[in-house]
RNA sequence: CGGGGUGUAGCGUAGCCUGGUAGCGCGCCUGCUUUGGGAGCAGGAUGUCGGGAGUUCGAAUCUCUCCACCCCGACCA
């Protein structure tokens, strides 16, 4: 490809509605223009690495037995009353309706056509299992759109389906996908974890979160460096401590402890650390009850853990903090209320600790579960998120916590939709028997961006050569006055070409640093200099771009050199 | 949806407090010079100052209102 032939837009500073390296970089490099919020173009350049990215996917889903196929975007509200999810799903669907008045949605996800698809498709046994895929677009109105395609309202995703006589067949087609995730995101040349997951509004049992490990990723994620625990902080265990509670050592006493709210401020106050003081979080139930949810203050609450205890929940407003405990936020504890508490595993463990007296600004010190506070057994659960340091779940060792970004998710869906949809074959007996269905999903174009979050230098972007727009790029220098360059160039180019190689030409005789910074910005991994000055020795330029300097090379020798490179 | 913030040329921004000719850098166009790390000189084009309403002789600037976007929280590939 010619630069001139082709579009490239680089920008010298970065638009100032982007924050991430990456999604700063994407709009600099001209590999993606914002529409509106949470809609993007792929120009040119960046859809060559989506392209990539698809096809990679696309190759490693057929070797593990997927069945290509493509499902319409728009898809009709019937068969989402079908399974109950037109109302469940709620405002992150985009509905509309046609000139016929029916109802529709651009689709989120696509397990009620593709079960409407077996239904139809499959009756017999001898067709299961079966494992179907696209790569499409999806659209799903997010609350907030951020981060450029990272979080994007319309996105390209892979999205598999697999289809099951029994258990026992979903979950070997379940473990065959995870070694195709696996095999996905090492062939794409990027840093990744995969971790045990939450289910989330999808359902089903067993699920797996791949995560690109970017200090940016909206997710922590808890791991074993000694054992192959790994889980999403929001499912990590953290587990009981093994110490007995120490006995009570002081008494009891109210201290006084004006603006002095936040357990920072309490930990100063009192020359003391965090994890001596009781941290007190208001909530309201579903039902409507006030309860009290108790940790240690260097630990943060987990609200999956906390919303899987009390059925849902929602913070209490500080009007109604101040209707049930007669204080403020910032003074409330547990001694002598009449609200129920639930404690955390290592609050409960907790003695001679601080909390609030439930009396604006006053503290009590010294206080003891069982003398000061009654706490049943039935009290204490795991209410906290897995810290660094805490013990892993499975026995081995300690927990480090890293941060990622998720860009797959496998679920085992069991029979959820199957049985919603009536998706039945008939077994060997002539039984009629429901599916068994798992779904994996990938998110394509959120891979551009998150392993550019992990592939980037002061430069520009440097991913690995699977993703790369080009391969290789040709600088020649002074094209426009030297014949000799224009002809060792064109005839590189043509013989480079020929090998099948993805060369760039930049052909638009600009001045030489345009060019270089052109390059480098826009990621192509590989660069080749011609210029007068090495020509007459029968030379030119070498230099990988995560490289720190050039190397000379005979231009007789380009084509061998650079296959040697790529 | 709750909280915070920002809207001035393609991009980055000054001006707003204290109302009075809309400015700068990059990019873009023309010409000449230049050509190994984002060139120099000369000339040029591009703005309903987010929209609407109001106050005022006069509004980018003050007021109200709507909209868009960004950031922090609850959801997800």
């Amino acid at each position: 490809m010619r630069v001139s032939q082709f579009f490239i837009s680089t920008l010298k500073e970065a638009p100032a509605e982007a924050e991430l390296p990456s999604h700063k970089l994407m709009l600099r490099a001209g590999y993606i223009k914002k529409l509106a919020s949470g809609l993007y173009t792929w120009m040119p350049l960046g859809l060559r690495v989506l392209r990539k990215v698809e096809n990679v996917v696309r190759a490693e889903m057929d070797k593990s037995g997927g069945i290509e196929l493509l499902m319409p975007a728009v898809q009709p509200a019937e068969l989402w009353q079908e399974t109950g999810r037109w109302e469940v799903f709620g405002p992150q669907m985009l509905k509309m309706t046609d000139r016929h008045e029916n109802q529709f949605c651009f689709g989120p996800t696509h397990e009620e056509v593709i079960t409407d698809v077996a239904r139809r498709e499959i009756r017999s046994y001898r067709q299961l299992p079966v494992n179907f895929y696209q790569i499409q677009t999806k659209f799903r109105d997010e609350v907030r759109p951020r981060f450029g395609v990272m979080r994007a309202r319309e996105f390209v995703m892979k999205d598999a389906y697999s289809f099951h006589a029994d258990y026992a067949s979903l979950e070997q087609t379940y473990r065959v996908m995870h070694a195709t995730y696996t095999n996905i995101f090492t062939r794409l040349g990027l840093q990744f974890r995969a971790v045990a997951a939450d289910t989330g509004a999808i359902g089903g049992s067993g699920s797996h979160e791949f995560h690109v490990l970017a200090d940016s990723g909206e997710d922590a994620l808890a791991y074993c460096p000694d054992s192959d625990y790994a889980a999403n902080v929001e499912l990590a265990e953290a587990v009981a401590p093994t110490t007995p509670r120490a006995a009570a050592t002081q008494e009891m006493q109210k201290v006084i402890t004006p603006g002095q709210k936040s357990i920072e401020e309490v930990a100063a106050f009192f020359n003391t650390s965090a994890q001596n003081i009781l941290k007190a979080i208001a909530v309201v139930t579903q039902d409507g009850e006030f309860v009290l949810l108790l940790l240690r203050g260097d630990h943060q609450l987990n609200e999956i853990k906390a919303s899987k205890v009390l059925g849902g929940f929602r913070f209490a407003s500080d009007d109604e903090v101040h209707r049930n405990m007669n204080c403020r936020t910032g003074y409330i504890g547990p001694v002598d209320t009449r609200v129920r508490v639930l404690a955390d595993r290592a609050a409960a463990a907790m003695s001679d600790f601080i909390c609030g007296a439930n009396d604006d600004g006053f503290h009590l010190t010294g206080v003891n579960f069982g003398r000061d506070v009654h706490l049943a057994e039935s009290s204490v659960y795991d209410l906290r998120n897995a810290v660094a340091g805490d013990p892993s779940p499975d026995g081995r060792g300690k927990l480090e916590i890293c941060r990622g970004i998720e860009v797959g998710h496998i679920f085992q869906l069991r029979t959820k939709y199957a049985e919603a949809l009536k998706a039945t074959y008939l077994d060997a007996q002539g039984k009629s028997q429901i599916m068994e269905m798992g779904c994996y999903g990938i998110g394509v174009s959120r891979i551009v961006a998150a392993a550019i979050e992990q592939n980037y230098d002061e430069r520009g972007i440097t991913l690995p050569a699977a993703m790369a727009p080009f391969q290789l790029a040709i600088v020649p220098i002074g094209m426009g006055k030297s014949a000799a360059v224009r002809e060792a160039v064109e005839d590189l180019y043509a013989t480079l070409q020929a090998a099948g190689i993805e060369v760039l030409l930049d052909d638009r005789d600009e001045r030489p640093g345009v060019m270089f910074a052109d390059m480098e910005l826009i990621g192509v991994p590989h660069r080749i200099v011609v210029g007068e000055r090495g020509l007459k020795e029968g030379n030119i330029e070498y230099q990988g771009r995560r490289d720190t300097a050039a190397q000379v090379i005979p231009l007789s020798n380009a084509l061998e050199f650079v296959k040697s490179k790529l």
